[in-house]
DNA sequence: CCCAAAGTAGACAAGTCAGTCTACCACTAT
DNA sequence: ATAGTGGTAGACTGACTTGTCTACTTTGGG
């Protein structure tokens, strides 16, 4: 990745995180990144192909963020509750590697390129399977039992969408903690179903 | 409201959520439309203000379907849990009145626009609102307790945002059955908080 | 009956969109 | 030295954008 490269792909992300998509077009894109438009597209054959550079750019500083937070705590149940902190940091704008609040990037360009067999679409459906996979990681640590890791999954997802969403829609910057007594409450009736069947 | 802005209103409400706000444009409306471009322009000076008579119109079919599903439970609890056999019937395209799932066109449309002083942007919030207070007028039939009702509200309202967004962006069809176990362990703390306290 | 409102088709203006291209410059590795 | 790579500015194409306008027709209520 030259620097320039890295540039565009920076700006376009900050960009399209901060006006949407659709609503930037190339001309901003490079007026703002001071680039010539034959350098953008000597490195992206089109706009989609830069579109897809952010997605992969975004997914690597939000998944290395989220690991961030959620590494080296004592309990795997602290893990999980630390991640609703870290949303309640982003919201209020004390995550300094994902930029100022505007939402999910993956969720907001998914609500613009909702055909499913969409490079873009695809992108955004593969980063939640990531984000999933490594609260299942977690999960693992809580209990053996496989539907229950799915659950406990399946749950935190919901509870980590709905959080995002509602930090977005309803300018509600307390989603993030609101969660929390919900994570709990699911991650102790995790553990009361273990002492129920030993 | 004439039959033809109604058809225009509803046709563009209709594309807007198949495809995204930006990615229609007026030619398209009225083409789909079967109208002239002068009839669209006569009941609407601009395309924003077709937009907010879209998202108007959606807000009105929502909230009664919403409310229809939700009304006449014998419990407010069967009527909270009753929201997201409703949400399930709509990601599955079971639910006529708000047809083929693609999200919520409130926070596809508040991912488009972002800015907190847009028109379009404060509609998306003020339905979220709505949908908020319909929640808490069932919640207050469950408790007396103030911070018991927000707290079933917001509570509600992230399980809510969380499935649907969910659906879109992962294409979890079940989001909304998977979050009915945490609205059951929600309502049950909230009745167990009541024995405590008496 | 008649007038105003609502409708028609479609040309048009002014701007923006993605993407191409020319002509030139700077650096670097063989 | 020279070829290749990456860079510059900006003109240009062709399609699409919102919105205006002309000229005409239909329709329904006082």
């Amino acid at each position: 990745m030259t620097d320039k490269k890295l540039l565009i792909t920076q700006t376009a992300l900050r960009l399209f995180i901060n006006k949407g998509i659709h609503a930037v077009g190339i001309n901003e894109i490079i007026k703002t990144a001071d680039v010539a438009k034959k350098t953008l597209y000597h490195h992206f054959a089109t706009k989609e192909q830069l579109i897809i550079a952010t997605l992969d750019y975004r997914d690597m500083l939000f998944i290395t963020w989220m690991q961030a937070h959620m590494e080296s705590k004592e309990t795997a149940h602290q893990s999980i509750t630390a991640l609703f902190h870290a949303l309640d940091d982003w919201f209020n704008g004390r995550a300094e590697q994902l930029g100022e609040f505007h939402g999910c990037f993956f969720i907001n360009a998914s609500a613009e390129y909702k055909q499913a067999d969409c490079p873009i679409n695809q992108r955004c459906r593969a980063h939640k399977q990531k984000v999933r996979e490594i609260v299942a990681s977690f999960a693992k640590q809580i209990t053996a039992d496989k539907r229950q890791i799915d659950f406990i999954a399946d749950s935190i997802c919901i509870l980590k969408e709905g959080a995002i969403t509602s930090a977005l829609v309803q300018h509600d910057l307390s989603a993030g903690v609101k969660a929390i007594p919900l994570v709990e409450m699911l991650i102790n009736s995790v553990y009361q179903n273990k002492k129920g069947n030993t």
